[in-house]
DNA sequence: CATTTAGTTCGCATATAACCGAACAAACTA
DNA sequence: TAGTTTGTTCGGTTATATGCGAACTAAATG
């Protein structure tokens, strides 16, 4: 049940790490995500993740039920069986990206209001102008990336 | 000197708002920043920057030094003035980009050691094989553009 | 030397985050 | 119906973030 070794518990802890600061997730919540990442073909109760991860009932329940908001986990049940099983969502990339999409959507407008701004008034140094320049047409590409990705995934999703 | 229209005011709540999301800014520092942006042309004291921000010294101050460590601003002084006049930092864009590389690179390690892991034991569906291969290939092309666009400042920059 | 200017530093207040254990609740089981 | 399983919710603790005012310092000015 618990089949947890312990290069895999190492490897958790290392995930943990990595999203605690990349995704902007509480150490426990991290870590749990590491942990089903790392279980894709394994059906996780919430009693493996208390054991695996030694933390509290209240903890475990917090934090579960902040990642399944926030759609990074999922879960499923088995008939006749009152647990519910967890794995990290098959949709999360999707998520993720169709988020990061919407970061650089935002980036670009405010980029287009300064300058706006700037047009009115001020004098700029050809050099900001240019940098500014180039920062937009990173972002578009950046756009396209994504864009593309996602049209990937849906196709991907679509043959299943 | 306190050159500041109520359309800036309400562009700097805005650029505040964006930046405290989107850089992980204090309130205070987000729109200082933000308010620095706004005025490339002009010469912001410390005493300036009170005024607009309605902020006290001592938060000014503290936040000030914040950006300056993070690079985020910068600034300069002029011959016989004691007071320093601050700017968001012509490199920002270059370390941001260059910040974003290496968290890129990050992402690429921690998938190399999920793949790792992966294919140690676990009888993996296809679905999420393919997924992990799209994501690797989304990341490469980001590493593309981050690149690209750093080599491009940079000729920016010896340009001048 | 006394004062003003230009900022820094300290202690305090308030808010929020992260975790815990204990009590509680709802559903199933003997 | 009594007990067990499967969680949730509540109150408290500790740590950290954000801001403030007041006291301080170091340099320039009169």
């Amino acid at each position: 049940m618990t089949n947890c070794t312990e290069k895999k518990r190492k490897l958790i802890e290392r995930l943990g790490i990595h999203f605690e600061k990349e995704m902007d997730l509480s150490p426990l919540a991290a870590r749990i995500l590491g942990l089903l990442i790392l279980s894709p073909s394994e059906d996780l109760s919430f009693e493996d993740i208390t054991n695996i991860t030694c933390a509290s009932k209240s903890s475990i329940s917090t934090n579960i039920n902040l990642l399944l908001q926030l759609k990074i986990i999922d879960y499923f049940t088995k008939p006749g069986d009152r647990r519910r099983y967890f794995r990290a969502s098959r949709n999360h990339l999707k998520l993720t990206l169709n988020d990061n999409l919407s970061k650089v959507d935002k980036q670009l407008e405010v980029l287009e209001l300064i300058d706006e701004f700037n047009q009115g008034a001020e004098k700029e140094s050809n050099h900001k102008f240019q940098v500014r320049l180039l920062y937009r047409e990173f972002l578009k590409n950046q756009q396209k990336n994504l864009q593309n990705t996602l049209k990937k995934i849906s196709e991907i999703q679509d043959t299943q």
